[in-house]
Parts: structure tokens; sequence; C-alpha cells
DNA sequence: GTTCTGAAGGCTGTATACAAAATACTTGAT
DNA sequence: ATCAAGTATTTTGTATACAGCCTTCAGAAC
């Protein structure tokens, strides 16, 4: 009976696909936050949510509930659950401690990453290289974020890479506002190639150096974007 | 009849008890878990556990859910979910990562603390140390847990803590076995010393040593009470 | 005796139903 | 007209119901 009428919403809810569904909820999810089609401090009406989806009420609490144990939303008692805020604050902090993880995953990467391994880094590297010289932002972000992924990935760290993971998508959310200028956009991209040497050097100092700095640096460019 | 003020403060809750039935589910699980009630690899049986807690399965899968995402128990697509299972390689990488984090906390908290902070530290140090000399092995342990989540804290950092906190619920469970030898005690509280009068002295490179060296003794510790 | 097959039972995944709480709305009083 | 109080409606929180999948056990064929 939910699904008989789908002129609901400007956003056509392609069906979600057959996989666990219990994923496909959470993704989904996932990603109208991140996109802010959700934005922060958003209620989320399960009712609505649910006929939006297509799916009832049970598994699209049981995602809520996942993703508030993730941070993305918070969980009210008795009044449901909303998109979190992250106040400048908040945003600093994160931003500090993924400085953090990546200079430790930086340190055991050039001790423990093979040669290969570091290859496929670079190979990443230049094609973001590419796209930032064809002025593709979208897809040099996403390489953009796939390359700390990938240098954590290299610490062979499971927990390293999890929680890693986990601020990534906390901050996506805040990159997506993040318009960065022209020169700082090339000044990113001078970061990610003395990154990229000193990686391929297994200078661990030296890298750890830069990824502080290059962390440093992307707070100063969002942080004129956040309010509170 | 009340006298009640309206006081706007947020963490007005009194302790235990009066939880949002969630949360209280939420809690009895981790401990279960934590404590060895629910074994390791042991399924999770919603109708039994249901029936013990005395809920319905609605609640209950919920914070089973909200514990898949913490990393506490694993979902598997048709068939629920199971207490996860830590090798050796992952509970090093994790005693790894909580070392990264209690260093980088170290150089915050040197930076940033109150001389009333610190003061704080110590005394829960000294009040640990009277566990120690009368051989109070449980409060010894929870005092022990209390000071590293103290000493993040005073970095003043959310999300720092929010993780930290979050591997070291994980990490319980482990040195729940950890039995360690008397001298081997001896040594980990001359660890704990020897961290004070460097968070004390405000030395972050110390600290920093010292928070990384205790990390590296604890795994030295239980290494060889884990399988796989 | 072993292995394949199939039916029975149990468990999970999802939907629906119902009660309690919160929000919104209307009505009445000052 | 503003504010308060009470009612109505919406929404959350929990329980129950039901369908589908997985597991297991029994029986038959080799």
């Amino acid at each position: 009976m939910v699904n008989s009428r789908m002129s609901d919403d400007p956003e056509m809810e392609i069906k979600i696909e057959r996989q666990s569904l219990h994923d496909a909820i959470l993704n989904r999810l996932r990603d109208m936050i991140i996109e802010g089609h959700l934005p922060p401090g958003a209620r989320l009406n399960e009712g609505q949510l649910g006929a939006r989806l297509g799916v009832s009420r049970t598994p699209l609490r049981e995602a809520i509930k996942f993703l508030a144990s993730e941070g993305l939303v918070e969980l009210i008692p008795s009044r449901g659950a909303m998109v979190k805020e992250f106040g400048a604050k908040e945003v600093l902090n994160m931003l500090q401690v993924a400085g953090a993880l990546e200079q430790f995953a930086g340190r055991c990467a050039v001790e423990v990453a093979s040669d290969k391994g570091i290859a496929a880094v670079r190979a990443m590297h230049d094609e973001m290289l590419a796209c930032y010289r064809r002025g593709d932002r979208l897809d040099y972000y996403k390489l953009n974020q796939d390359i700390h992924t990938a240098i954590v990935a290299l610490a062979d760290n499971d927990t390293l890479s999890e929680i890693h993971a986990r601020l990534q998508t906390r901050l996506k959310r805040i990159r997506f506002i993040g318009h960065e200028g022209p020169e700082k956009w090339a000044s990113a991209v001078a970061e990610h190639e003395e990154m990229m040497e000193a990686l391929e050097a297994r200078d661990a100092d030296r890298l750890a150096k830069i990824l502080g700095e290059h962390l440093t640096r992307a707070w100063e460019r969002v942080k004129d974007g956040l309010e509170s």
C-alpha cells in the first residue's frame, strides 16, 4: 500500500536493492545524512522515513540505532533521533584525532607496507593529480579520501582502519561544505605530493610531519564555514 | 509537592536505575559480554536472551545492532549475531591504537589541562596505590582504567575520549583474562608512578614515551593468554 | 555404514498493533 | 489579546504475529 504512491518527493526512491536490506537501509541513511539530504539537527521521523524507503519502522529503527552508535545521529529518549550537529570545536577535535591516527598509520606503514602496496597508493595519487589538472573536483575529492584510507590500510591494522573510516565518515559531511579556493587546492595537492615522496622513501618522521600538517591545513580550510 | 528546580544541567542523570530501558538492555548486554557471561563466539539467541532479560525481541535487537556498531558483536546475515572473537593480532592492534591515542592525549593534556585536573588524576593514582598495597586487585584494576580514561579526558577532546572509551571496552574483556604475576604488577605500578610525574611536570615527550611503553608492556602481559 | 534427500522445527527478519509519551491545537479565563 | 489548561493528534517505544531461511534430524538409496 505504501509503494503505490511514489509521487511524494522529487527524490526518486529506487526501491532498496536486494542486499541484506539491513545494510541497504543503513547505507541509504548514511548517504542521506552525509549528502545533507537530512540536514544536521533534523528529526528523523520514523513513519515518514519508513514510507519513503519502503520499509516498516522495525528495520529502520535498527539502522538508526546502528548509526547512533556510529555517532552520526543522536538519540533523545522518548523523542526519537536527530541528525547530529557538529560544532567548530568538535570538528577541530575530529580532525586532530584523525591526524594523530594517520601519523601513527604512516609510521607503521613505512615499516610494514609492501612496495606493491605503496605503488598502488602512488597510482591513486597520479590519478588524483589528473583530476586536479582537469578541474574535476568531485573525483579529486573522492580519490583524496581513498588515498588517506589506503595509507591507513598500509599499516595493516584493522582496528585502526575501522576507527579511521568512522571518523572519515563524520568528516565527509563537513567537508561537503568546505569550498576551497584554487590556491588552497594547489597547496593541498603539493602536500599530497610531498606525502607520497616521504612514503616512497619510507621516511617515517617526514611522513608523520606532513600528515600532521595536512590535517592542520584541512582545519584552516573549513573552519570559516562553520558556525557555533 | 515538588520543589523541583528546572536544572538545565545535561548531566543530571543519577547514575543508574532510571534508564530508558534501551540503555538498560545495552549496558546489561555489554556487561554480560565483558564479564564473559556470554563467551566469545556464542550465538545470541534472541528468544532466549529476551526471556532472560524480560523484554521482547524488538528492543533487544536494537541493542544488539548498537553493540554491533560498537564492535562487540558480529552480525551474520540471516543468522543472527555472535559475540565477536578477538585473535592475538587484533588485540595487539587494539593496544597499539590505544597507545597512539593515549600518547596524543598526553601531549594535549600537558598543554591544556588545568592543575586541578591533574591533581584529580594524582588523587586517583594515590588511591590506586592504596589498592595495590592491600592487594585489592579488582579495585586496582578499575582505578587503573579510570586513570587512563581521566588522562584522555584531560586533553579536552570529546571525540578522542569517545574513541578511547570504545577501545577500552573491547579491551576490558581481554584483560579480564590477563592474570599478571606479582612482579609484573609491581612494574606496572612503577610505570604509573613515572607517568604521573611526567604529567605533573607537563613533560610531553616523557609522558608520551611512558604511555607508549605502558601499552607495549600490557601486550606482553596478556599475549600468552591468547590463542589463535 | 555412509551419504544424499526431504520434511519438521527453530530462529531470524519484517510488518503490524497497541500503549504511553510528547507535541500541537483548541478553548476558556484573565 | 495573551496566556493557561485541557484535549486531540502525532510519534515513539514495546510487544506480538507471520513469513522465509537455516538447521537438524530422520529415512532411504547406494
